[in-house]
DNA sequence: CTGGGGATGGGGCCC
DNA sequence: TGGGCCCCATCCCCA
């Protein structure tokens, strides 16, 4: 399932960003755990700067986080998490902006820092402040939802809310970060750096139980999952349980043992 | 076939 | 605002 959850829909594409100023340089990696391993053949790179980008032109938005949707996603209450607690991600997203619109809240008066009382009215609520920055406040909290613009990528269809979140993305595009040593490219340099750990071998994280070591947190988090007797994921008809989301879609998909 | 490890993608949160 | 890190998810491969 394609991890999109997070991304608007099609709502208003012609909300299309300035891309030349948007994308990122190449950037090749090279991390300080090179110095003084044992890789000869490949000649010792620097180290660059990482990806930085030009100044964006601001298309009229206004990003405020999204209100966080309690959810729970662990597929059994109250599993205890060998690491972290991750059960308030927010996986918000449903908003429905009315992103043809403009800017619609204006004071009564142009003194923006409004002397009198009840002043400074929303457009669209009606709402009356007495100052600026309260009507302000009001207009990020609660409506300004209704007027998010979006922001598309050129490479694909999605939307986001955000010009931040869009470069975020298209950095999936453009893949700014290569490695030095096979010339595979990342998206983001930690990315690159978990990659790099591939070639070097390095494993930081190390499991408390059997000290079995891993390069990546997450491999370490599944593979915890398989000193625990009662597992992360589990089956609703048979009540079995797995390590890994992928073992219980199997599981599933291969009958199960009771009759759906 | 199943379970587990390796590698990677990608959005959110925090600073 | 961006970088680093978090977490979840997924695919591939292998024992």
């Amino acid at each position: 399932m394609p991890r999109s959850f997070l991304v608007k829909k099609h709502i208003n594409s012609a909300k299309k960003p300035n891309y030349s100023e948007l994308e990122s340089p190449t950037v090749f990696f090279t991390p300080h755990i090179y110095k003084g391993l044992p890789l000869p053949v490949i000649p010792q790179p620097e180290i660059l700067s990482p990806a930085a980008y030009s100044p964006i032109t601001v298309w009229t938005t206004s990003s405020l986080p999204l209100s966080p949707l309690p959810s729970d996603l662990s597929p059994i209450s109250g599993y205890p998490s060998s690491l972290s607690d991750t059960s308030s991600k927010d996986h918000s997203g449903s908003e429905s902006p009315r992103s043809d619109e403009d800017e619609q809240m204006l004071p009564k008066l142009t003194d923006p820092h409004g002397v009198e009382a009840e002043k400074f009215q929303c457009g669209l609520c009606s709402k009356s402040y007495s100052t600026y920055s309260g009507l302000l406040k009001h207009k990020q909290l609660h409506c300004d939802a209704q007027t998010r613009k979006s922001f598309s990528c050129k490479y694909c269809e999605k939307e986001y809310v955000s010009l931040g979140a869009l470069k975020m993305h298209i950095r999936t595009h453009t893949l700014p970060c290569v490695c030095k040593i096979c010339g595979k490219a990342f998206s983001r340099p930690w990315l690159l750096q978990g990659h790099i750990r591939t070639h070097t071998g390095e494993k930081p994280f190390s499991c408390p139980h059997c000290n079995r070591a891993f390069a990546d947190r997450s491999n370490l988090r599944a593979h915890l999952q398989t000193h625990s007797d009662v597992k992360k994921y589990q089956c609703k008809n048979c009540s079995k349980t797995f390590s890994r989301m992928s073992l219980l879609h199997k599981h599933e998909e291969s009958g199960c043992c009771v009759a759906h």
